[in-house]
DNA sequence: AAGCAGTTTGAACATATGTGCAAGGAGTCA
DNA sequence: TGACTCCTTGCACATATGTTCAAACTGCTT
């Protein structure tokens, strides 16, 4: 395998980046920069292709300030949190308004994460969307930390959450710790146990200094569960227990009702994910929604305070204002 | 006529920060926004394009620090001043040179002015190039300021020096002082006494306050002289004098050798530039080059301390290397 | 209501950009 | 060296985008 990291890549770059600079600051036509650079064209359009998913080519949207929606403006004034209302059709399908909330959230995560930070990540359908597209940005000594464990009986669960832990890290640069445990204990006194444990303690000590926590909502019991419910990390019992506790949702496998309340949950004891204590004293908390069926666990979160910047689409955003 | 700037413009603004959401965040093809939009592909072309040049989408570039060119390092280690060299091939002519630098400077240029700033702008060919493309950013509560007087024994000057800075002016929606004066008094005293007015107290007080200075330098013994050399503002005496006092160059017609003295020369108690001391308690001072016939100047206005960033054309760039 | 000046609009055309593919190049291994 | 794999390149084609122009529209004025 040719593996010129060395020089070929820093080479590559600088064309990329000159090829950037030119269009992007100087208006050349692809055909000119070919010119200038002694290539192809269709060379120059892949440099720049390049150019802008390896984040070297930052293009961010500045809405003035007194532009911002209707519904942002609203959200704001009810709930106290900064929203990002993605424009989404509203006959779109659910798989289309996650992918493009995703989408929009991969592009914009940059601006939240940065040097020296400490940012926790949540697993499941959303964060493996957002996974996907994060657009690069070089960090130095950044720390990505998982919110919760991610296996199930059937499972270490090491793969899909690893997949979507492993994928910002690199689009970042940043180290990862990863959190090899079950998503809920058997006995709670397991968990208890193994928070004792020294490599645990790093690890809950950095969920404790966290900047940023990057998570969606579980949503139980609409039509369309999350991962969590469906995946086999619960059973038919626990579900049950869940629902005659009034639960709405999760925020990465801490389980609330609709009032933000999660006192008397006894899944919440054997589970792994972070305490909502924690998540409130981290300074940006940033929640990505998308589809109707989340607006009831969406609520919970809200009042559960769980929520400095949210992302959601935007007949869910109008749903949520009722 | 027409002048909806009420709504309508509202309402155009934030399709057009719709358009660029779908279009930049979603990677959605301009065909499907007309659709979300109920409008036709061509609007959106024209919505698109209003969103960049409005400034409301903002791309910028971001050079890994690894990867700043040889010659930007090596500027900075002569020089002590950050460079941004603009690619531009060898063989472009000299006003290709400073059309490219230009727009490159003009993109470039909200990084550097934001809102309660105060921004020193020169003019003469190179600031008039700059000023038809500044991307524009919305601020509050920002000043420009003028320079140095723009009349000369033809005419007041008032028009080419104002459409300048107005320009300026407009793009940041930024409160513009004017400074109505010639570019030279005939007689020193004459300028002595002016500067005791309080209008000009005013100005010049808030020269001594600049955040920014962005300026070029002038070049008046090359075969392409400057503005000022040629527009009538001097006349044979005073340019036989400043080559006799071994003149390079000037910066907002305040002229410097090329050691960056300024001693004996006579002509720099007439003129209306600031003091270059006032320049050089100027935090961020921006200097915009293009074409080979200004490195002597250049060099000068380096000697001097005048400089803290530097736009430059790249053979240019080299040229000043030796 | 009709006329007017200045905009905005979409269809049609003109350009510019993205991509599949076959050919060439560079590294690796036997 | 030659066979092999994996990348990169430029051509040709397929799409996407920009721009011109005539028609429709808007807010005024007569």
């Amino acid at each position: 395998m040719t593996h010129p990291d060395d020089l070929s890549l820093s080479e590559r770059t600088s064309d990329a980046l000159t090829a950037a600079h030119l269009y992007y600051m100087q208006d050349l036509t692809m055909e000119a920069i070919a010119r200038e650079l002694h290539t192809s064209r269709s060379s120059v359009s892949r440099l720049l292709s390049q150019a802008r998913t390896s984040g070297l080519v930052d293009i961010q949207i500045r809405s003035p300030l007194d532009a911002t929606s209707r519904v942002e403006k609203l959200i704001l004034d009810r709930f106290k949190v900064t929203a990002h209302v993605v424009p989404v059709p509203d006959h779109a399908s659910d798989v289309d308004r996650l992918e493009r909330v995703a989408l929009s959230v991969a592009r914009i995560l940059g601006e939240f994460f940065d040097s020296n930070m400490i940012m926790g990540i949540a697993w499941g359908s959303t964060m493996n969307a957002v996974s996907r597209h994060v657009t690069p940005k070089r960090t130095h000594n950044a720390q990505i930390v998982q919110l919760n464990g991610a296996g199930n009986t059937r499972s270490t669960g090491l793969d899909y959450a690893n997949e979507i832990l492993q994928r910002f890290s690199n689009a970042f640069g940043a180290r990862l710790e990863q959190f090899p445990v079950p998503t809920f204990f058997d006995d709670p006194s397991t968990r208890t146990a193994y928070w004792r444990e020294r490599g645990l303690r790093r690890l809950l000590e950095m969920q404790g200094n966290m900047d940023v926590a990057l998570f969606s909502v579980g949503s139980p019991f609409s039509n369309v569960p999350s991962h969590v419910y469906v995946g086999g990390y619960l059973d038919d019992d626990e579900l049950t227990a869940l629902s005659d506790a009034e639960v709405v949702g999760d925020v990465a496998t801490v389980f609330y009702r609709v009032d933000g309340s999660t006192d008397g949950i006894p899944l919440n004891d054997r589970g792994t994910g972070p305490e909502l204590s924690v998540l409130r004293r981290t300074p940006r908390r940033i929640c990505v929604v998308s589809g109707k069926s989340k607006v009831d666990s969406l609520r919970g979160a809200l009042a559960a305070n769980l929520i400095t910047d949210l992302f959601i689409d935007e007949s869910t955003a109008r749903e949520l204002c009722e």
